[in-house]
DNA sequence: TTGTTGTATTTCATTAATGATCGTTGTGGG
DNA sequence: CCCACAACGATCATTAATGAAATACAACAA
């Protein structure tokens, strides 16, 4: 400390990322759990203490200048070591929890067999959360992620889990009263249902949509949705194998779909050795994977 | 944002540094600039929101528990981060501040050339820190290093700035009434400037303290009282030649000492180059050490 | 023992921050 | 063109946080 620190409150740089994400106050105000008027006052003080304008002030909102997005990119890296102590502190709990990061349908398989990942009373509790980007690993929002490209930043330890295979299916009676779905027509003579655009995580559904041109008939921004609409009769669909061959209520119609066939790895942080919960669900979900390889493919 | 984060307050963070740091609440409420109470309230409302025990509280003030150390080890990643703004701030400054950390001799020797690193008015503002401590550059309470030996940890950029050899120094009057500080007896036969051991930050000072054994009859916290000490006649010093050899009032007596002589490096973050002013400064640093290189062997 | 010095905590008056409300200002739709 | 809407800014009563002073407590020295 070389004389009078010039006073930074963290306080306001936590409310400013708010702003920053929200584009407003009014947003912000609402996702921060503090009123308008004082985040204005906060911002304003902000702005003051760092001698810089950080944000236009528009009738729309706030948007930030180039010096607000330097200021957003530094604060984000804060508070990317506060979510690590946010993660410390849920371990410190007797049940800690672990945040499992994956795409929709591995998301559905996990929850399928979370009794082999985490015992009913004594095991951590588990956090599912879909996204595919490595953001919110690197971010600490997620402890373990399944991702279907290894990573390439460093700081992250991964080991690959082995390959998982599409598959075009749909209910036995569909396929019945369509006989195209066996045929490589299915893709212009077929309903189809399919994630959203905004939910869909993996290539399949781009893949998918090159295929039908036009909107699929139904659109789900939830995976379940989309079996369900499958397995009533709606129309078909593109599933990982490990989901539709477990699926009662749905028949395979394709061979493997060669084009979308990729590997999986689990992704960690380097750091996530200290804590043993998250390398006993690590584990675990390694093991989980292994025993139903024959599953995937 | 799963759900209701618990709210975890920023500032509060910000003000356990300082109460960890300093070891109690009177310290720190001196060095945060907040009342004793306020800190025992802030402490003990950051305690109910983790959930944790952070200190034990003793008469003698507060002491870390385990959980504390933890949490100390995470906030200091946050305050790394939070110090870079502070010096992004800076930079916003028409004069920034580029920040200079060296041991005791060669801050004297860049404040004698500190015309050469910044113009008078245009140019960035210089602040010399004295320490020997890689940390202070990785914990970004420094900009640019000038160290003994060569940065292992990643992220530090290193040039090499060559060597530098000490000598023992004392004043022609002191030389000639006692000839044994031109033998191997001046050791014991001498009297002796030396910095303290707290402000000491390379080998010269624990090299000094083997051989004359006992304590100097001068010490000195301060490299500027070491000289007036020894140019004024009260005994013999060790100094670096880049010093002793520009000092009229001080005359050589005796060979470089080998045990002495190292190299010097010259550290900064790889990201530094981001800011113009930490790259002029750099730049400038490097060609002063070039030019006098000479004066420094 | 007893006084002294350092510490943290409690009390309470003061101060500062907060949020409901209203006013203002643009934007976009009819 | 006008009007409803949404957003920020200002005002002021209310609430929460703060700090000075007093208290309590332990360690240390005489």
């Amino acid at each position: 400390m070389p004389f009078k620190n010039e006073k930074l409150n963290w306080e306001d740089l936590r409310l400013f990322l708010w702003v920053a994400k929200a584009g407003g106050l009014s947003g912000a105000s609402a996702l921060a759990g503090v009123s308008a008027p004082t985040l204005s006052r906060r911002m304003t003080g902000l702005e003051k203490a760092l001698g810089a304008t950080l944000f236009e002030r528009l009738q729309s909102g706030y948007r930030l200048t180039a010096q607000g997005e330097e200021l957003l990119a530094r604060v984000q890296e804060m508070e990317e070591k506060s979510r690590a102590i946010q993660q410390w502190q849920k371990h410190l709990d007797p049940r800690p929890v672990v945040r499992i990061t994956s795409g929709a349908w591995t998301s559905v398989f996990i929850a399928r067999h979370l009794h082999q990942l985490s015992e009913r009373q004594s095991g951590p509790r588990i956090e599912l959360l879909i996204g595919a980007d490595f953001l919110n690993l690197s971010r600490r929002e997620a402890d373990l992620a399944i991702r279907n490209k290894m990573p390439e930043q460093q700081g992250l330890a991964r080991r690959r889990i082995g390959s998982v295979a599409f598959a075009v299916y749909g209910s036995p009676c569909y396929v019945e009263n369509n006989p195209q779905a066996q045929s490589e027509e299915r893709f212009e003579a077929c309903d189809w249902a399919a994630l959203t655009a905004g939910s869909a995580t993996g290539l399949s559904s781009s893949w998918l949509q090159e295929r039908i041109g036009e909107s699929p008939r139904l659109s789900c921004s939830s995976p379940h949705s989309v079996l369900e609409a499958a397995i009533s009769g709606a129309g078909l669909c593109v599933l990982p194998r490990f989901i539709g061959g477990s699926e009662k209520g749905l028949v395979c119609c394709s061979d493997p779909i060669d084009a979308l066939t990729h590997n999986q790895w689990q992704v960690s942080h380097d750091e996530s050795r200290w804590s043993p919960s998250i390398m006993q669900v690590s584990r675990s979900l390694f093991e989980l994977f292994r025993q139903h390889q024959d599953s995937f493919v």
